[in-house]
DNA sequence: GTCTATAGCTTGATAGAC
DNA sequence: GTCTATCAAGCTATAGAC
């Protein structure tokens, strides 16, 4: 028993000090902000799911907007160092030309979906979070730049270098395009299995990430081969 | 004036009936509802924004949740019914082939998006309140399923014909990509403005569609087409 | 149909004992 | 760090006058 020292005082089951209530409380928001949305959830809810006592998010946390944001930030930390390693290995092995469309689009999705589907209740309610903020008017744009944009710029660098000459505009809206088709997978609100009538299941995610990636492959391609390779061509149509 | 009947009484500048109330309440609760949500928004923002009483709402529509759904359906009639007059003017004009891809998709989303843009305040917060919906955990499910799964239908049944001999279940999963795609373009949530530094704006929805329907109808091709036509090659392949 | 008034609760946040 | 106790403000909903 030589772990004595102060760096893990009273570590047992009953008392599991400071950090552990932190994290209880950030486990139980996760769910519950997944589930019903920011407003929709009180203080009260969390501490009571956490089984901590309700003055305790404001000790740890101030607010219950800054929790909301510490939920959030979390886990975008673990992802983005991930998805970056990820991307970079794919640019290293097609070294000297630029990875297939696909190698990056998977670069970009499969650390995501992977989690979602096999990381545990947690990444599940954090990726329906996300699906959320993505689309709200209140938090979207402000969020989802604040906590992704870096890893999303270095993917969108790496898919310049695939499309040579390609207009910006039509890697932006194409990385749009997969970031609207991404975050509704991961609410999985199970309107596809409405839809489909039980053909396709809304936690399939192994299913989703074996179709994303063509689709988008095959949308990115049909925006940003054509702006470079045949500008003249190009249809100015008004919608 | 012949117009003395009763079926429109009191018809002026100042009283304006209570089927006006209704419509006040409905335009009010519409424009915060897509701002903040369903909780954050109270009955009382709704009636203050509405310039009517708080009463008011429960008269009229039974309680809060029950508003909601209202503002959810008073547009979708209107879109579903011009969606499937669109689909059918496509198909008929290119029988007996199957209509263009491109002009399936675009049937179904240029009424969207042209109201978005042109439709005015009204017609740009419904939509966005459409995106909120359609990525929570919450309403999404049911009431996306509930108010536009019979005009979903009908796309796909025109799609499958473009398609034939094509998996039910690629047809649904290539669909599931275009409504994600489509209603985080319906947020508006200036993302898109912050990521690309200003070259590209969450508000052109112009532009938008102008690559939408290229890059879904890609999608669409690279999923569909190929299980049909080279159903051996298809890679079996974990996440 | 519209309004006033209010019942009955829940909310986020904090002050202060331990 | 954690808990008890409490506050002021906000909420949905309704009863009843007009």
């Amino acid at each position: 028993m030589a772990k004595t020292t102060k760096s893990a005082p009273l570590r047992g089951p009953r008392k599991a000090g400071p950090e552990a209530t932190r994290q209880k409380i950030l486990d139980a928001a996760e769910i519950l902000f997944a589930e019903r949305g920011f407003h929709s959830v009180s203080v009260r809810d969390i501490t009571a799911a956490a089984g901590v006592d309700v003055a305790l998010v404001h000790y740890h946390f101030g607010n219950k907007q800054l929790l909301f944001e510490t939920v959030f930030m979390r886990r975008a930390e673990l992802l983005n160092a991930e998805r970056l390693r990820r991307l970079e290995a794919v640019v290293q092995r097609a070294k000297p030309r630029a990875p297939k469309v696909e190698e990056i689009i998977d670069a970009f999705t499969h650390p995501l979906l992977d989690r979602s589907a096999r990381g545990g209740p947690g990444w599940k309610a954090y990726f329906a979070l996300i699906a959320q903020v993505n689309n709200s008017t209140e938090f979207g744009g402000l969020m989802m730049t604040r906590y992704f944009d870096p890893v999303v710029h270095a993917f969108i660098a790496a898919l310049r270098r695939a499309f040579p000459g390609c207009d910006e505009r039509e890697l932006y809206w194409s990385y749009h395009f997969l970031s609207g088709a991404l975050t509704l997978t991961f609410a999985e609100t199970g309107r596809i299995d409405n839809l489909s009538q039980g053909a396709c299941r809304s936690n399939d995610l192994d299913s989703v990430h074996q179709r994303l990636v063509p689709y988008v492959a095959a949308g990115f391609r049909a925006l940003c081969s054509r702006s470079s390779t045949t500008p003249a061509r190009r249809k100015r149509k008004t919608l």
